[in-house]
DNA sequence: TTGAAAGCGCTAACAA
DNA sequence: TTGTTAGCGCTTTCAA
């Protein structure tokens, strides 16, 4: 800057004060000092700029797995969002090597910039990891929902979601039907969208056949259940926690001559494979866009008014994407 | 700091060797140090230690689209390697909204950082917007082939890819394919594919049956004509230049009650959709956890020995994936 | 509207 | 093995 400023004719305060655009600078002074820096290349130095004025606008999203779609449409929303908004943003993932060890030199790595904010998108990293910095930086926790009194969340209504599609299998006449439910080990979400599924069925008078689905890379392995179950003419739809499930059984059921939805319906959860629109699952569409937004307008809150902004525990309810995979059951059972 | 060393009855310098752990220190004093540290809840500022040290060793990635799989899979496993190397990493990605102007921002948000190192994955950011920082910042461009003279590069061999999938559909006696080529404008390396594809076939004595695939939502158009082809009787197999595009003729083929491959065989190309390798599809799988590993060699390579490291460009093949979706053509053309 | 000067939190000689 | 000291590139009072 240094540099500039001699190049410009002006005090390294002035070249300063136009970069940053607080206070007023004489018109022509600028046009100077933009010149220079243009033609000098001139970036300046986020991190003396930020540490000279204890703090910035940089934000910091920490997220757990970018492999998974859902988190990268987050991520992309969140950076589209915060741009918005005129501030910045970095992110950081953990190290796919096993451990939380690793989550959490991510999330020094976030500390360690200094970061105006933080959005955490990772189940793994726990509340009580988080305690020690809500004074220092604001927080809020997105697409995972949290009930911590002093943590701030944006999440999806997996419950909800869950009981929307329920509801569409219900009313189509299915009357008795495969809940396929990972256990919650294996996946949070998953899990609970599972028992959501099948309660909400049950609340329909809904007879349901649950199909667990134990292992992660291996998700054919409720599959042949489901064909079992529906061989034996017990089950007129089978409801999947997840596209990527329901995406995995159609190779099974192709083979063994099933169509969607004439033999059976098929559900799923998600919406956000990229591809998927056109595979025309019945599906949820969890709601990342809206998320995005809320959260970034939480944060903003948040850096606004530090003092006294009251806990919120947001829930975002999906779309129900009709699809072709769900039609009338066939047969009263 | 200050407040640390403090605590542990030492000087800010002996604290700060504690942390950064270049000049011995008495292992009594250096316990001290980082018990202070851990009740005081410290966490170094990267801001000042990299202003102090003139560089850091934090690495910046720019990713052009999150929401692609390929993308995030790349992002995951070159923070992996990164970790690995004891380096850190920030990822940036441009806002969505249109524009060029967005990745120049993400550009500089990383180079505003002073990041030790840039590892470039965007197609938008052209290599003359590189050039004035090739002697600042190491860079690194990864996923994207890269023929500028002073700008190193990892990434994927799609020509030779292509004529893997052309080879194997040849191997299985197909005389008349149809290939699915998009416009350059549309998709550069799927564009690149499709000649690649057709120009091998070609080679093999295969007749080609091109197919465009103009619009980039909606995938289907290109699918219409290849059942007309199929319908009468003209090809026996159809080459998609990804995994996305055949995953979008899937329903189609369904529709028109197609088996693959009894009726008609299909290839992709990719292999990163997440649990497309339940499909089964016939495709290439994109080396990324190569090039993400070699992208973090040539980067140290770079960093270690500024002067003269030979600019290199590499090209990593990928692998056949056998899948089911390939079979031998039903009867001679 | 501008300049001078005092740091921000840390590292890296240099001395001790 | 440790402490002292001079900055790193910038922002921000305070005067002018």
């Amino acid at each position: 800057m240094e540099t500039v400023a001699a190049a410009a004719g002006v005090s390294r305060a002035t070249a300063s004060r136009v970069f940053h655009g607080s206070t007023p600078v004489a018109p022509g002074t600028r046009d100077a000092v933009h010149a220079a820096a243009k033609t000098l290349g001139y970036v300046p130095n986020t991190m003396a700029r930020s540490l000279a004025a204890r703090g910035s606008d940089i934000l910091g999203l920490l997220v757990r797995d970018p492999t998974n779609p859902a988190y990268g449409l987050l991520f992309s929303e969140l950076q589209t969002q915060v741009s918005r908004a005129g501030l910045e943003m970095v992110t950081v993932a953990p190290s796919r090597d096993e451990g939380a060890r690793y989550e959490r030199q991510a999330l020094n790595r976030l500390l360690g910039l200094r970061v105006g904010g933080m959005f955490v998108a990772t189940g793994v990293i726990r509340a009580e990891m988080l305690e020690p910095f809500l004074d220092i930086v604001p927080v809020v926790v997105v697409g995972r929902p949290e009930s911590h009194p002093r943590i701030h969340s944006v999440s999806y209504d997996e419950d909800g979601n869950a009981a929307q599609l329920a509801d569409a299998v219900a009313a189509h006449g299915h009357r008795s039907v495969a809940v396929v439910t990972p256990s919650a080990a294996n996946s949070v979400p998953e899990h609970r969208r599972g028992v959501a599924m099948a309660r909400r069925l049950r609340e329909h008078g809904v007879r349901v056949h649950p199909v667990a689905s134990p292992t992660f890379g291996r998700a054919e392995e409720g599959g042949l259940d489901i064909l079992g179950l529906h061989r034996s003419g017990r089950i007129t739809a089978a409801m999947f926690p997840s596209d990527w499930r329901l995406l995995a059984f159609l190779p099974l059921a192709q083979a063994a001559g099933l169509q969607a939805p004439d033999d059976l319906s098929l559900t799923g959860c998600d919406g956000v494979l990229p591809g998927i629109d056109l595979l025309g699952f019945t599906t949820v569409r969890i709601p990342v866009e809206r998320a995005a937004r809320r959260a970034v307008e939480v944060m903003r809150a948040l850096r606004d008014n530090r003092t006294r902004t009251p806990t919120e525990h947001e829930l975002l309810p999906g779309t129900l994407v009709p699809g072709r995979t769900l039609g009338p059951a066939p047969h009263p059972v």
